[in-house]
DNA sequence: ATAATCTCTCTAGTAAGTGGAAGGTCAAGG
DNA sequence: CCTTGACCTTCCACTTACTAGAGAGATTAT
């Protein structure tokens, strides 16, 4: 099938199968004559597989390698499991600062009284 | 004083202030003869305030409105405080979805075996 | 005078795409 | 047979917020 319907079947736009091509994330089984790509079931699989990971924030280099797994019929969980748990570790320090971020913030916000004078203990705490 | 002294009291690298210059976020007073970019108190506070900010993952374009309003002694608590809460929602919507991937992935990590078999419920969950 | 430490501009790179321009290809309809 | 429209191609530029480095000029210290 042409990369339309690939993009679609994946749920991706064709930009990003496009991109993916490029690369060298997911290519193509072969080009025809006229230099259209074309995708069978087996690189559509591939194409959901980095989408899901993608939802996952996993990073394209992350993907890659999933992938290679993916495809590695000899792979051992522990390698896939390691490559999850470094992600886990990312995410659970991206949500703390996030969390610690909108609870100042927060504060901030409530203790403004949002009027028409110019005190504002946001500006205050800024500067 | 120069860019680089400005640079060191505001705690930002040289680079960042060169840049804040070039996209017009906080200028230096004037050029030296030479070309040098010249800060005085005033633009070190507004480095300081920018930096303050960023720290809170306002973005560029927030510092600009925020400087605004930092220096606009007519502002109104409100201005500050709309900003301030539209930030608020974005940052509230990122963590809870962190939260839900950090739960999911947390889940997968720990029913993945992690040992030298292929079978991974990782790679199940992503195909 | 010379060396070390500034500073300047300019270019290019980062992550992961997205948008658009200019042009080639393919199937259907008149 | 020709045209229309949908699809496809490549290439370039833009996004965010910087950061790295090259090559050159300015200032300061010895």
């Amino acid at each position: 099938m042409n990369i339309g319907k690939a993009a679609s079947q994946a749920g991706l736009p064709v930009k990003t199968v496009r991109y993916y091509a490029d690369i060298g994330l997911v290519l193509p089984n072969f080009r025809s004559a006229s230099g259209y790509r074309n995708y069978d079931i087996a690189s559509v699989r591939k194409l959901i597989f980095v989408k899901r990971a993608r939802s996952f924030d996993f990073s394209i280099e992350d993907c890659r390698e999933l992938l290679d797994l993916y495809q590695d019929k000899n792979r051992t969980s522990f390698n896939v499991r390691r490559i999850a748990k470094e992600h886990l570790a990312k995410i659970k320090r991206k949500e703390s600062e996030l969390k610690k971020l909108r609870m100042e913030l927060d504060h901030l916000v409530n203790t403004c009284s949002g009027d028409d004078r110019p005190d504002c203990p946001i500006i205050d705490y800024l500067s």
